[in-house]
Formats: C-alpha cells, sequence, structure tokens
DNA sequence: CGGAGTATTGAACATGTGTTCAGCTGTTGT
DNA sequence: ACAACAGCTGAACACATGTTCAATACTCCG
C-alpha cells in the first residue's frame, strides 16, 4: 500500500477501515449490545487489542460507525430529490447498521432522522407551492410520518422481505413494496373517507 | 395471596409474573442482548437465581415475553376492525417490547408479522369488494406496505415523539402522526402520478 | 545506519455475565 | 405432627467481556 506518512482520514482499505466496516455490518446484524469487540476484531483478522487501539474505546468505535454512516449518506446532499433517496440508496450494511442505529436511539442516528425530516418538510413545502403537493393541517407532522413510512421497511426489512420473497435488500423485492407504497400515496388507499371521518370524530370527542 | 395449589398460568400478581413484566420493560428498553438477568430480577425484587429457577434461563425468559405479547395482543383476536388497531392499543412496554423484538427477528415476532399481514390483507380484499378500498396491482406488496407503515411509528417511536413533541406513548402525540397518516391514505399525498410514473418508467426500463 | 514513531500483538486484569447448587423458608396434604 | 414440595435465596463457578500494558515488527526521515 502507498500512504502518506501521516494518513489522515483520507486513505481506506487501512486496518483502521477494515475494523469499521466489519464493525458496522457486526453491529447492523446483531445489535451494538450484542456485538463483542472481539468479534469485529476477528471479522477484520486483527487483534482485539488493536481496535481499541484505534478507537479508543467500544464506544468510540460506535461512533467512528455513526460517523461514517452519515457521511455516506449525505455524500450527494446537494441532491435536488427527495432527501430519502439517499438512505435507500446506501449500500446494504450502511442501512442496516442506521436501523439499528435508530431503535438504540443513537445521538448522530437522533441528528439524522431530524435532518431528514427537515428536508423532506421543505420539500413538501415546495411541492405543495407548486401544486404537486396537497395541502396538509399539519405539515410537521405529515412530513414526520412520511419519513418514518419510508424508513418501515428499512427498519423492518427482514420480514417485508420474507414476505414478498426474496432479501429485501435486492432490488427487485424492494421495488415490489416500493411501487405499492408509492400506489397508496398518490390514489390514496381508500375511497371515501369514512376513516378519517370516524377518526376526527372519535378525536373531537375525547378532548374539548 | 391465594392460590390453587397446584397454580396453572391464570394466577398472575405472582413473582413469576412480575418477572416477566420486567423482563418485558428492561428488553423493549435496552434490547434483548443489552439487559442482564440481574436487571430484570433487581427490577423485580427477587434474585438473579429466581428468575432462572422460573423460567429455565434468560432464553426461556425471551421466550415467555414473546408468548405473553402474543396473547396480549391476541386476546381482542375476533373483532371485526383491522388486526392492527390491538398492536397499537396495546400496553406501552408490550408495544415497546414488540418492537424490538421485530428487530432481533424473535419467531414470535415474525409469525405475529405474518399473521397481521395475513389478516391486513384479507380485510383490505373484503374492503374492495365492498368499494371503499381502491384496487390494486399487487395486493401482497400492499399489504406488508400498509403493516409496515402502521408499525413504524411504534419502531420509530423515540425519533418520531421528540419531533412532534412529547411521548410517543402519549396519546396526544400518537393522534398527530396516526391523523396526517390517514389524510395521505385518504386523499393521497401527491396531486398527480409523476412519481408513480417516474417510478414505474425507471422500473420498466431496468428489466426487459 | 540509527532513531523515531506508528502499527500491531499476546498476555493479563478487573468486571459482568449466565448459570448451578446446596440450603432455607413456608404451605399443603395425609 | 410429619413428610413432601414449591418458592426462594446467597454464594459460588466458569466464562465472556472491555480494557490495559509491555513488547515486537515495520516504515519512514535525517
Amino acid at each position: 500500500m502507498f500512504n502518506t506518512p501521516n494518513m489522515r482520514s483520507t486513505s481506506d482499505l487501512t486496518a483502521r477501515a477494515r475494523i469499521r466496516d466489519a464493525a458496522l455490518a457486526r453491529f447492523g446484524t446483531d445489535g451494538i449490545a450484542g456485538t463483542s469487540v472481539r468479534a469485529v476484531a476477528a471479522d477484520a483478522g486483527v487483534s482485539p487489542a488493536l481496535v481499541v487501539h484505534h478507537f479508543g474505546s467500544k464506544e468510540g468505535l460506535r461512533q467512528a460507525c455513526d460517523d461514517h454512516v452519515l457521511d455516506a449518506i449525505r455524500s450527494g446532499g446537494a441532491a435536488a430529490t427527495e432527501a430519502l433517496g439517499e438512505v435507500l440508496h446506501a449500500a446494504t450494511p450502511v442501512r442496516r447498521y442506521l436501523a439499528r442505529a435508530l431503535l438504540d436511539d443513537t445521538p448522530a442516528a437522533g441528528a439524522l432522522f431530524v435532518e431528514i425530516v427537515e428536508r423532506t418538510e421543505s420539500w413538501l413545502a415546495a411541492g405543495e407551492e407548486e401544486g404537486w403537493v396537497r395541502a396538509s393541517a399539519d405539515t410537521r407532522a405529515r412530513a414526520v410520518t412520511y419519513v418514518s413510512w419510508l424508513l418501515a421497511p428499512l427498519v423492518l426489512g427482514d420480514h417485508v422481505g420474507r414476505l414478498l420473497g426474496g432479501d429485501p435488500a435486492e432490488t427487485a423485492t424492494a421495488v415490489r413494496g416500493a411501487r405499492a407504497g408509492l400506489e397508496m400515496l398518490t390514489h390514496g388507499l381508500f375511497t371515501d373517507d369514512r376513516w378519517l371521518a370516524a377518526f376526527t370524530a372519535v378525536d373531537e370527542r375525547t378532548r374539548p
């Protein structure tokens, strides 16, 4: 390998990067608490002592994963399309780790979530102004719900994939779900507002 | 307390039940791998030895939680409303545990997921026949996606609650998201099918 | 070459983990 | 009353975990 002596964060393929990638995969698969430093070290083909030498502690390793995931997702940040596309197109280990991080309420995952929601909210606002998004009484709640919906198959990937047949990471499977979702989002699911009306009625009855 | 000498699974409030409830809560909060037998024992006010005496092992304890969650959710099983209502109306610890179990791919959680999807699919089919649900090209994928969507705020509860202000378990907060979701499901989110069309175009171009 | 500094390791440590076991209650059936 | 038995415990064990440390291999710079 040829690295500049003082290697900054640029050079990859180094042992440090291998450890981070191994941690990303294991954290995503087995959860953070369910993953041991020794397992990560074994996957990366190094000694347990080296991972703590590079990252200080297991917590430091997890933070490095957080940072890497944020970078990987924000890389195409300036894109004009919806912010969530980047998440869904990220590499599989990154997605799996993100799902775990969201459940474990990692600080970085939390920050990423609000960032995506805010980007989505203004994206929807723009669409509303241009006329291709319907009006909403609660744009914030809509943005949050919309993001949650797009994130759902990612978090529940295993179960979704099992029922749709095939690996959820496989594009063919994901496409089926995405298409069904898009159908509901453009034409709606219900033909009348019986459920919305029923919900509103119950909601208004339970409060003055 | 007064229990029949040979106490079946009926009598609750016993130490066994307290342990199970404590485990449910801690598993939901910290994850299964992140929870120690000692911690749930302390929460239940018993010795660690007792929890293994009652459940055989930590794994046995987790299975007991699975069974209990299944029972708690299936209790109102014969209801005519959508199957998911039972999940969303379950007690908070049960919901949190279910979210964790779904991510950890517990067998019971997997079984519950397919059960809910199947119930939802026939519920949607009935609605389609009665005219208050739109037709779909892929009813299976639609049911899976729909269930994922309703499960999403449950799994991402912390982040959703933080952005909507207030405890996600609080009804007031959940209602905001539910209303926004229902709006999208009845009126749709987009006013035209530009995204659906774009998706279809891309999809058909990437395969013969 | 020689010295500086980093990458890397094996062995060890302290602690937390799941689990076992002998024994101590209390209640129950006869 | 007495044996049987389930609920329950404290102490202990074997093991896995995160982390430390001294020492070795390697690479670069003067």
